[in-house]
DNA sequence: CTGAAAGCGCTTACAG
DNA sequence: CTGAAAGCGCTTACAG
């Protein structure tokens, strides 16, 4: 910058101030200005503009996602459609992965203040998050996906387990199925398993049936404990159907019935939450609720930057805002 | 930093000095500005750290997603590969999206380094590539998982795309498959796809047999294209198997099978190169060709280290390193 | 209409 | 063994 100011004559403010258009500069000097940063090829310095301003153009990015997930293509939707809105409006996007350990997430989120981001995206894992309000006191943050335990009224935008599930469930009990069993994560370990899971409960009562306890089964999130708890399910109950609240679990399922020579759906009708491209390509394909988590990841950033831009206003009168997105039934072959 | 120097009474050199361990400090002095820095909640400033000593510790990581892609799931393999090793020694990574085209690469480019990132780590996007040498003049690079066009030498690591459909097309011919088909993208439009192509090739003419060219199909990356593709394959030639160079394609493929009524193995054999969750638990289950994603990341993220540690002792003698990792043939049901 | 100067929060020679 | 001071590259009151 101050080769630029030798070379166009003019003093550092002024560079500065035609570079931000921050003040009138006459155009004869703009231009001298312009093209000694075309000679000098003039980089700004986006450091010592955050170091000054105090604001980093950077948002922080937790996510929660083990090695060998494949539920990653999900958060990754999340990730793009956050980065797409971000990007688009001067932000930049750092990572934090917290592997879904609340240990790691308050790890990372302390160093991501360290480097002086302006906001936080947070999927949360599970566990109490009553340190959040703490470490991110003059902080503005969303969460996005999950919403965290232990906190009161946050923001957030996550896909509407309940209602999805309830819907779903409740088709099918009106197609007859009156024995459907439900694979869910352990219960009161993730919040939107239980609230798949109080879907399911749900429909069941309002359709004036009785939820048999050996029909919900807890299940790891893991291929090789669903293909077991599938087993289990299908050998010592006597269900039509069954509702798996995740993808990976899903994959299990399918993986048990094909080896054991159950035909879906003529032995046993299936729904999947979560929408994977090998629902629709498998034989036969498979009825999913879809989830948005572009959109959700889109809505969660413009939250995010409607909160920062309301700081600089006044700080006090924010109204927490708790979005529910719709889920959409994705009907296909697996239903009798 | 200033109140944590009076809380302790000390000058801000010493505190600065007992926060990096720079230089030596008596154990008193140390615990008074410990304590201090206890109690005044001192968090560092890494904006300012970074605009006094030159570097960011943040390394810009340039991936190529479209948003509704399915090979996300490997992109983001590689990205957690790269970030687990880059978080361990104190990196950051800064996320950048080209959505796979390269005038978006170039601008994104751009974009990182006025962050004055320390090095970067890039997926190319198809097309020359010739502008980087120029624009990266004192910035650390390597490239992952694609061999950019138009560049002599360059570091990077990359799957034996040869090699791996070399090996799988070699023994598909030895099972007695001497009409095989293939499906890969637009020719000398993706090297990784050449390459797969050419690996086909070498194994044709390694058993003395002719590729015949309705053999050999181009197709957009699409389940939808692949599905037309796989269809004029099979009508108007007498191919037993297929060989498919990529996931999305491969979808398409078994799509197309699945709704004309052809069966896997019986009509028609199939591999896919890359190696994804559905491929096991299709019926029946894929062979395909697996790539260490995960492990590919993690050996650019070493790569670039290394290049960065060189970097500070002398300048001149680096040698581009070509990294090639080995496929791995996951055999399954798909073949005769 | 433009410039000189202070300051953002650190690190690091230099001095003692 | 520790401190005072310059400086990283910007922005922004303040002055004229």
């Amino acid at each position: 910058m101050k080769d630029v100011a030798a070379k166009a004559n003019v003093s550092v403010s002024t560079v500065s101030h035609v570079i931000n258009g921050t003040r009138f500069v006459s155009e004869e000097v703009k231009n001298r200005v312009r093209e000694a940063m075309d000679a000098t090829g003039y980089i700004p310095n986006v450091v010592a503009h955050s170091l000054r301003t105090k604001r980093t153009n950077t948002i922080g990015l937790v996510i929660p996602i083990g090695n060998d997930e494949n539920s990653n293509i999900f958060i990754m939707q999340i990730v793009l459609g956050i980065d797409s809105v971000l990007r688009e409006r001067g932000y930049c996007t750092l990572l934090a992965n917290t592997k879904d350990e609340l240990s790691r997430e308050k790890e990372e989120i302390r160093h991501l203040i360290t480097r002086q981001i302006d906001g936080m995206i947070i999927i949360p894992s599970s566990g109490d998050h009553g340190f959040i309000p703490g470490l991110l006191k003059d902080k503005q943050y969303v969460f996005v996906d999950r919403i965290p335990d232990g906190l009161p009224k946050q923001d957030y935008v996550v896909s509407d387990s309940f209602g999805g599930s309830y819907d779903a469930v409740s088709r099918m009990i009106e197609r007859g199925h009156t024995k459907i069993g439900i694979l869910c994560a352990e219960i009161g370990g993730y919040r939107n398993s239980d609230e798949r899971l109080r879907g399911f409960r749900k429909a069941y009562e309002e359709h004036n049936l009785e939820v048999r306890t050996e029909y919900i089964c807890e299940c790891d999130a893991s291929i090789q404990d669903a293909w077991e708890k599938a087993k289990r399910l299908v050998e010592h109950t006597d269900i039509t159907a069954v509702f798996i609240v995740n993808n990976v679990m899903g994959m299990g399922v399918v993986k048990y019935l094909k080896e054991a020579g159950i035909r879906i759906p003529d032995d046993i009708s299936l729904t999947i939450f979560d929408d994977y491209a090998w629902t629709d390509i498998y034989t036969p394909s498979i009825t999913t609720i879809r989830q948005e988590a572009f959109e959700m990841g889109r809505q969660g950033a413009e939250l995010l930057l409607e909160k920062l831009m309301f700081k600089d206003q006044d700080e006090i009168t924010w109204k927490p805002r708790e979005i529910l997105l719709p889920t959409r039934l994705m009907m296909r072959e697996s239903w009798k």
